[in-house]
RNA sequence: GCGCCCGUAGCUCAGUUGGAUAGAGCGUCUGGCUACGAACCAGAAGGUCGGGUGUUCGAGUCACCCCGGGCGCACCA
């Protein structure tokens, strides 16, 4: 209701400015500092004083008295030196808000979002749990406001990442591919934590024994030719990592659409047709001398920045005819747009508890129907800022094959990383150089396995969360206990992942990321489980929910909100849909977050300072009921759009 | 060397495309549970928004210059 009257304000402004002036501008509203200037506020004044010379406390008057009347809202005034003030009419708007409003229409266009995309050759951190989550709190959000989105991860499955594992196997253990199979299924065996293991072991071999890396080349090509046995163990290794990356991220509730595999990029002529474009465009070209002869490069200029004097082209092919990452990312970015004139096949990989299918790409023909997927109108890559530069080329890629449209809509979702806090590598037993003791933080590693493993991170919020279920339900069943805990554990991790802005480095620290006060998911999730709490209780005493359209008539809301405290407070709970299309403008998801705890902030404060059931002011109490009861929806709807769950019980 | 990002309370961070008196959480101190369960609430202390110059009605926000920190600039991804 918010967010429909600042835009009702916004258009008869503008339309109002456009007839009188003949100026075309856009129409800023803004919600005032202090509560007492009224429910928005509007600086248009001030910019009009600059073109029409005049003083801005004159044309604000002129304004505000010359607008035809707005629907919904109740006076305008001219305040400071020409701000204009606006006022709702209370009772209007709670009874608009009591009413409902009718979900948003759908959006034009087919919104692609790209996240989590680990490499399947070892287990997830909590880096990649911030891609997952920021890149679903984000879907979610796009989602609320009507835009059809399809969430795509893209799976690295025959990169260097999973060929020097896939190395570690081979020539390190001398294991078969019956061995590793065995080791996938071998219940006692974490195979990601296996492998995140091995990942580390071999890339200590290769810097104690660089003659070694001939083993990453072979294995590469191997996987390339389809050579038995390494590229057998590349599948096998590249599978197995994928299924459990989806169960750590479904243990937070984050789904997928489609997995497009770097394998059928190649197998499928995805790269070959886009080189083809490539060429023929012009777009890049073979170097015939210097460092990169032999290669197909992109010169620089297509992509370096204004002010940037690089000269270095970049690699698009190598000189052993092989593609770097870029290309097949040109290639994949100009698939998901419609552009490359060829598609994937599709086989169902699994049926989420929900009913929803995820899909993968294969290169083989699958019986039935598969959905369609691709041919999107906008692309958000949620991929961390220090892949800034790589993305600049690939969107430049597009630029120069001619689709300027594509180009601006290819957007880098760049977030920055999530590191060790000193005192967390010591609670790790990482041992740390006097160097690395005074930098603010530590940079995770793959390679020498130093960070916090995802699922590692999840059962210790689990525990602590089951520890304080317990004290507080100790006669409930394990079960319901641990489902509840759970509840609060991912509510606990998906608040600390999304409360920071993008450009925010996170310092994990468990202490920090293991509050369940202040600031956190649980804190937000206890409000609205009091709110619920509250109606138990009325059931329990064998009450029934008053009839709130019947007894709340806009007389009563007029008497009830002309108190200044309810009035804020409805307002404050009325701006979700205001504060998601800021937030996904800004592409901040934090914003949103921040909202949900300032939405329970004012629930807790409400709560402690009326007692609900008790009041025995019949319409009052009614009223009350009804802040409640919208209070109650407003945060859980906030919440699951950022996918934290409203537990039962806290 | 070049480019991008960051610097706001003791700590961790917000600050809505330049707007009215710079905010929150944690920590510290004080007070509040026989209530709709305190994972809560109320109050206090805490600021040269890294420094400087400029732009203008107005700058934490924009420009430029310094200082400090981080990240990129692979025939890795």
């Amino acid at each position: 209701m918010y967010l429909t009257l600042e835009q009702r304000v916004r258009d008869a402004f503008a339309a109002h400015i456009r007839n009188a002036y003949s100026l075309d501008i856009p129409i800023v509203v803004e919600q005032p500092r202090d509560a007492q200037f009224g429910e928005l506020a509007l600086p248009a004044a001030f910019a009009l004083a600059k073109q029409l010379r005049q003083p801005p406390r004159k044309i604000a008057s002129e304004l505000a008295s010359a607008i035809a009347p707005i629907p919904g809202i109740a006076e305008l005034e001219v305040a400071g030196n020409g701000y204009i003030n606006v006022r709702f009419d209370r009772a209007a708007y709670a009874a608009a808000l009591l009413q409902g409003e009718p979900a948003p229409p759908p959006a034009p266009g087919k919104i692609i979002v790209e996240h989590t995309n680990i490499n399947p050759n070892k287990a997830a951190h909590i880096g990649h749990l911030r891609n997952a989550v920021l890149g679903d709190a984000f879907v979610r959000m796009l989602r609320a406001r009507g835009h059809q989105v399809e969430v795509q991860n893209y799976i690295d499955n025959t990169g260097v990442q999973v060929a020097d594992v896939v190395a570690g196997f081979h020539f390190l253990e001398n294991k078969t591919p019956e061995d590793v199979s065995a080791l996938i299924a071998d219940p006692a065996v974490r195979f990601d934590y296996y492998c995140w293991d091995l990942y580390a072991r071999i890339s200590r071999h290769y810097e104690t024994d660089p003659a070694a890396l001939h083993w990453r080349a072979e294995t590469l090509h191997s996987i390339e030719e389809g050579r038995a046995p390494l590229v057998e163990i590349g599948h096998l290794v590249a599978d197995a990592i994928v299924e459990l990356h989806l169960n750590t991220m479904l243990r937070l509730g984050v789904q997928y659409d489609v997995l497009p595999r770097e394998s059928e990029i190649l197998h499928l002529q995805f790269w070959a047709t886009a080189f083809e474009l490539l060429k023929q465009r012009g777009v890049i070209h073979l170097e015939s001398e210097g460092k990169n002869a032999g290669c197909w490069v992109m010169p620089a200029e297509a992509f370096r920045e204004s002010g940037e004097d690089t000269e270095d082209s970049k690699v698009i092919v190598r000189s052993n005819g092989t593609v770097t990452y870029v290309g097949k990312d040109i290639a994949y970015q100009l698939w998901k747009f419609g552009l490359l004139g060829r598609d994937f096949r599709y086989r169902r990989l699994r049926t989420y508890p929900d009913g929803h299918e995820l899909w993968v790409s294969t290169d083989e023909p699958q019986p039935g129907l598969a959905p369609s997927f691709g041919g999107g109108s906008r692309v958000y890559n949620v991929i961390d800022v220090r892949q800034s530069y790589l993305q600049r080329v690939v969107q430049a890629g597009l630029r120069a094959l001619g689709c300027e449209r594509e180009a601006e809509n290819s957007i880098h979702f760049a977030y920055e990383m999530v590191a060790l806090s000193p005192r967390c590598c010591a609670e790790l037993g990482i041992e740390l150089s006097e160097e690395d003791r005074r930098r603010p933080y530590i940079e995770v590693s793959g390679r020498k396995g130093l960070g916090v493993k995802a699922d590692d991170f999840i059962d210790a919020l689990l525990d602590k969360a089951l520890e304080e279920v317990r004290s507080r339900h100790p006669n409930d069943s394990p079960e319901y206990q641990r489902s509840i805990a759970g509840c609060i554990a991912i509510g606990a991790l998906r608040y600390f992942l999304l409360k920071f802005t993008r450009a925010s480095v996170i310092a994990f620290d468990f202490q920090e990321a293991l509050a369940f006060e202040g600031e956190t998911g649980p804190y937000a999730q206890y409000a609205a489980v009091r709110a619920r709490n509250i109606f138990n209780k009325l059931r329990e005493r064998g009450e029934t929910l008053p009839d709130f359209a019947a007894a709340l008539s806009e007389p009563a809301f007029a008497r009830q909100l002309a108190s200044e405290d309810f009035w804020q407070v409805l307002l404050g709970a009325s701006q979700a849909d205001s504060v998601i299309e800021k937030a996904l403008a800004a592409g901040e998801p934090a914003h949103l977050a921040r909202y949900a705890f300032q939405l329970a902030q004012s629930f807790n404060n409400f709560y402690h300072q009326h007692h609900i059931l008790s009041e025995s002011d019949r319409e009052k109490r009614t009223f009350l009921l009804w802040m409640t009861q919208f209070f109650a929806s407003q945060l859980a709807r906030v919440l699951a759009i950022l996918g934290i769950d409203t537990p039962e019980v806290m």
